[in-house]
DNA sequence: TTAGTTTAGTTGTTTAACTAACTGTATGCC
DNA sequence: GGCATACAGTTAGTTAAACAACTAAACTAA
């Protein structure tokens, strides 16, 4: 039985995303007012670098679902800005690891604040249970097409 | 009272849209594999424009959620491609209303085939119900942050 | 050991997003 | 009418994404 409950004119939104793309620009917004001189697409890298430091560029790929010439170029961008540094691994040298600066791990707690308060933002007056139906569903949607 | 059920571990998704990203991805493929050579952004124009043809570049600011200059390049490319073609408005100058030519009105009935049938794929093992407070989710989120 | 394959990362090209600064037209107010 | 302001669209510059083609290192198997 296929989904034609989905009728046309609900179509666009899911496929263009405007949610995530409002969050994303509020966030940017909320990174700029506070002079932070980053883009979101650097901090998503930051982010998992935060969770776990020293990770290759390939797993940064698979953590940011970026393809490899995205992560290169923003690896590039993160060295510029003196924000991480490229450290060939010892046991294989086709691999970088890639590892936060001091100047990074002081940007993290300020800007997860600013992550989290874009986010109570977004979620004003939805109530806890259908966030996480939300969730679930997003989840599921992302698990179909991979 | 904050959203404060949202852990940090989940942050990171909804903010950079996996499943849309995938969605869009997903149906970009399909476009190329049809040797349809559009892309989504594109398409996102068109798809207002086979709404309502005739639209000024900035109503379609409006309804595909982009600024002006990325339209003017949107519709830059498109009239390039021959899909559409800038009318200088009668009654305002100023305005350049947009109009689908022949071509791109024959694209209307594939491209939303393949639109449905990525959303089928995406949305497959989801009930109804949940898709439904998905949406209305998304839309309060977007609703929020405007 | 060496030939073929896989893997990690880079480079080049095109398209798009965002910001800021700009041109030209319309409108509102005196 | 004339001036200030608002509005529609364009241009320039930086960052990023997608794809293809590439280099270099590692693995695999004869």
């Amino acid at each position: 039985m296929p989904n034609n409950q989905f009728k046309k004119g609900e179509l666009y939104s899911f496929i263009t995303g405007k949610a995530s793309t409002a969050i994303a620009r509020n966030l940017q917004k909320k990174f700029n007012s506070a002079g932070l001189k980053i883009t979101i697409e650097q901090w998503s890298v930051l982010y998992h670098l935060w969770k776990e430091d020293g990770k290759s560029q390939q797993e940064l790929c698979t953590a940011t679902f970026r393809d490899k010439p995205s992560i290169t170029r923003l690896v590039d961008n993160l060295e510029r800005l003196q924000l991480v540094k490229r450290v060939p691994s010892d046991d294989d040298r086709r691999i970088n690891l890639i590892f936060l600066t001091r100047q990074a791990q002081r940007l993290q707690e300020e800007t997860m604040q600013l992550a989290e308060a874009t986010l109570n933002e977004a979620l004003e007056g939805v109530p806890a249970d259908r966030i996480d139906i939300c969730k679930e569903v997003l989840q599921l949607v992302y698990d179909n097409l991979r």
